[in-house]
DNA sequence: TTTACTTTCAAACAAGCGTTTGATATGTTG
DNA sequence: CAACATATCAAACGCTTGTTTGAAAGTAAA
């Protein structure tokens, strides 16, 4: 401990980035653990030895804190639950879209939900749980008490896959629109939209069967 | 040629419906060549004999007929497109998440967008900008020409979106809500509250902007 | 310095992968 | 029948994988 940190602490902390940026790359089965140590300058069984396996490394890799302060920031932002939904939407897409560490974690991610591993039990429990409930209380505020608990639930269902769809088919837009970019403007034009959809369609919903 | 078919075909058909299951349930990179043959009760060497290679036997794989008959028939099936919308989303939603031949297609095809492979030029150019081009014909003749062409475009992917959330999102939900079951009824249930939720969407925005 | 412990490393291990090989049947044709 | 092309097979090839090993280097206290 003579320097700022450990040597030790810091192969482990280079593991865990360069494992977060293989892992989104190539998927837990496509990442290998030579490429992983290889951009982390450190030994082959350096993996093994800080993090018992590859899938010990996953576990360590994993970091929802991103998803965590988006969504407590948006709690205190606006009073206006429609509002907070046309701030959230930025935000995530952003997130989700925008090249961050943070949509690193979202690949990681979305690669689990194609293909499970163990970690997907993490990942439920500790990130999506959370934004489900938080996207539910949200949609609650928004159409009141005129919908009920499953209508409420695929609302929220309806706002997740507008925002998933974009991420999940970047590979196809880019053979079918291959002009489209995913910039800062596009992005933004995009949480517009699923906005002033999802809002559309919640107000006629309620209204409807009020 | 003394039988129905030739032996050589046989093998050739075992082969490419057990590559169909092998490659849905496992993806391409986590199917085998081995569990392949072992399914279709050939010789490993027999991939390929008949189809060159892994990437070939997968190309031979591919199948976009359930999904094109959708389409056609859909076409003469009613002239009012809300109606064939909803049409649509049902059929749609059942190839997508009951169990059928159809729908190892789709997790084929899904795998492809995580993880693309060549294979997925051919998805690409064969199946979803045809399914891409049907929506966007259907959602014109609802907002008619209320709507830019970029509007337009971005509720075909909220739509189509919405579907791909429930594929998405099963191995997340067996775990939040164990309790929740695709079974006919739920999957007709969804397709409804995602054909509710984009119409009133649509027609909201369009009646907006007129 | 000696001792004990932690961390790194080159090398190897065992298993699994897609693919190839050459022999062996199988069926068709002269 | 003989000759030939096709299809199947056990076996092996070359390579990559995650993991293990035992020695070497580094670090800290006695």
């Amino acid at each position: 401990m003579s320097d700022i940190q450990s040597g030790s602490e810091q192969t482990r902390a280079r593991l865990i980035e360069a494992a977060r940026e293989v892992f989104a790359q190539y998927g837990f089965q496509g990442a290998t653990v030579r490429e992983i140590c290889r951009r982390a300058g450190a030994n082959v069984a350096a993996v093994n030895y800080h993090f018992g396996s590859k899938d010990g490394l996953l576990a360590e890799a994993l970091n929802f804190s991103g998803l965590k302060t988006l969504q407590t920031n948006n709690l205190s932002a606006d009073p206006c639950p429609e509002k907070r939904l046309r701030l959230f939407l930025k935000d995530f897409m952003l997130m989700l879209l925008d090249e961050n560490s943070a949509s690193r974690q979202c690949r990681i991610m979305a690669r689990e939900l194609a293909d499970p591993t163990p970690a997907l039990d993490k990942i439920v429990s500790e990130a999506i749980a959370p934004l489900h409930e938080f996207l539910g209380r949200m949609v609650g505020e928004i159409v009141g008490d005129k919908m009920s608990a499953a209508q409420q639930l695929r609302c929220v269902f309806s706002i997740l896959g507008q925002c998933s769809f974009y991420y999940h088919t970047e590979p196809v837009l880019q053979r079918l629109h291959p002009e489209l970019r995913y910039d800062a403007a596009e992005i933004e034009a995009i949480a517009a939209h699923i906005a002033d959809f999802s809002l559309a369609a919640m107000n006629q919903l309620a209204r409807r069967t009020a």
